[in-house]
DNA sequence: AGTTACTACGAAAATGTTTTCGTAATTTTG
DNA sequence: CAAAATTACGAAAACATTTTCGTAGTAACT
């Protein structure tokens, strides 16, 4: 790579001192103005470009916002990533990309990393492992040391921070109610393991709708899928009874879970909606290109990155006032299609 | 945010100098074991993490590896990113990923922002606009300077640099091969505009599989769907003349364009795969999880995504010695599914 | 005993900036 | 005309580290 020119060279080129180098290209009024120009005539041919580390150090600031996210070939996060870099891009700052891939081992070893000193901030969503093993003694360190952090999505109650989550209890009884309402009865869960928060809220938010309505809760609609479970046989359990068949699924495990729960219904050989109503929590492009395209709970992704960077420059700009920490949530929206009736 | 303990104030506390200090960290032979064992422990015990900025300005290295693409809510790019990610890191290399969205001008922008120093090496796939518009100078800058940098994907061939891509026309070719074999005479292709590299490269490799097998290309079976259109009405162009409808499909574009193909075609009454076609370009959900399954031509994009790495951090730490460029190739599978006969 | 070699450390330079402070020269003010 | 203020710059510190070189003291060799 080409070497880069810089103050010291300009300075020594122009025999004047590193210092109203720096003032002259600063614009400062301590120069006058024709050395200001010849500098700045020079520096602009040599084409100079401060560095950037150098800068950093001088600064201790990096401008870069660390994020960490279990997964990123996945709709809903990329999106978030979307808004995030879009954001912070906006506000000055670089976006360092984390992947843990679901394991809490990297989570720490990525959090390890980033807080050396790399990054100004950290964006965080905690992958279920880190949930169920309840081990936030990484994330802890990190708000002890009142080192700017936001968890969102993935949060952990536990730790006193920033979060940002979806309205997931909310959603789930949303999408609960419109099925009863459009006539359901036996709407079934497909549903996350109770250790990850956003599985418990999402049930808890069903099991609301369905008290509200009166409708006596079954544990047979409510079908658990496990990391290494079979989804295909999990889901056909629903479908064992054909006298019993549900009506309605919620699938708050997002649309893999529901476009199988539909094919499934197909081959036993029900019309959807007409037969069954399906909601899937999560809308990308499989849902809306299934046949039928699917009802959904819409999570503003895009809007999620883009708080979460707001409450993380919060924190990283306005260090001196203590403020108390925050805790947001977005709401979500059902968006209607022809899975429903 | 809690200040850190800095080496001067190892060396003051103990009484010896920051040299010592620093060396007795690094294990230094010239340190004696003693003194060693005393500046260790009071690090540990006053958890010392050496500055990696500080570093970072002394070495004049980054290991930080900026990552450009047009997109990243999209299954292709978000899984080179992840091959990207794992394979960096790996190789103790960090990624900051810089989204253009698809405009030539933030495209330079973010070149501008990973050059001034921040990056010791980028990997950019370039925007449509780029290729549409020709201009190159912000890429052929970097060339010229000998920085490193690796364009995956979208790539331009102006510019003298290290490339990976897929093998487009191969691709093309062997997907169109594969229908004609299976008795398809109309075989359409869903195109990407020629100023797009990879679309004429997928438009060269459909012609010479139907000129292998002496099928006179006709211009109607081929669609060109530009970035405005309306993707449904310019693709129910093919189906306007129910004598002659095409009874092969190959989706240059992707899967929403597959997709919609196909609804288009089962509301027309037609049946797939009995009588239509249809390969998909790029291998996501939407083909997994659309009835029927696609039949896919499946990039690799966590392969491409680490052997890009592997060729930039062979262009970083190999400085010295001036290797000519390299342009690899890498080749796509032929994922059968439910969508071909 | 005199030279050489080795041990164990410190001073200082170097990475490239910005910023504080000092100051000579000039200009303004009373 | 003396005092004060302003202008225009340079020296040096600071950010946190590594590394080169110098050296005092001791040990080893001839």
């Amino acid at each position: 790579m080409k070497s880069k020119i810089t103050l010291k060279d300009i300075a020594k080129e122009l025999d004047v001192s590193t210092s109203t180098v720096s003032k002259a290209l600063n614009d400062s009024h301590e120069i006058s103005k024709e050395t200001k120009e010849r500098i700045k005539a020079y520096a602009k041919y040599y084409n100079y470009k401060p560095n950037t580390l150098a800068l950093k150090l001088r600064s201790q600031k990096t401008s870069v916002i660390g994020v960490i996210i279990p997964e990123i070939v996945h709709h809903f996060f990329s999106t978030v990533l979307r808004g995030i870099e879009e954001f912070a891009n906006s506000k000055g700052y670089n976006v360092m990309v984390c992947l843990s891939n679901g394991s809490l081992e990297k989570e720490q070893l990525s959090m390890d990393l980033l807080l050396e000193g790399s990054v100004d901030g950290i964006l965080a969503s905690v992958t279920h492992q880190t949930q169920q093993k309840k081990d936030y003694s990484h994330i802890q360190q990190l708000v002890d040391d009142k080192f700017p952090i936001v968890l969102f999505d993935n949060v952990v109650d536990d730790v006193r921070c920033d979060t940002l989550t979806i309205n997931d209890e909310g959603g789930a009884f949303k999408a609960t109610e419109y099925l009863i309402e459009k006539g359901c009865r036996r709407v079934a869960l497909l549903a996350i393991p109770d250790f990850v928060k956003i599985g418990s809220l999402r049930k808890k938010g069903y099991l609301k709708a369905l008290n509200k309505h009166a409708i006596e809760p079954d544990d047979d609609l409510i079908v658990v899928v496990e990391p290494n479970d079979n989804i295909h046989q999990k889901i056909s359990t629903l479908f064992e009874d054909s006298n019993n068949y549900p009506d309605g699924i919620i699938a708050s495990n997002g649309e893999i879970y529901a476009s199988t729960a539909m094919q499934i219904a197909k081959d036993k050989g029900l019309s959807i909606p007409e037969d069954l109503s399906i909601i899937t929590f999560t809308d990308s492009l499989i849902s809306q290109y299934s046949s039928p395209p699917m009802t959904a709970l819409v999570q503003h992704g895009f809007e999620m990155g883009k708080q979460a960077v707001e409450l993380l420059i919060n924190r990283i700009e306005n260090t001196t006032s203590e403020v108390e920490y925050q805790r947001k949530v977005l709401s979500t929206n059902l968006k209607i299609r022809k899975s429903t009736r």
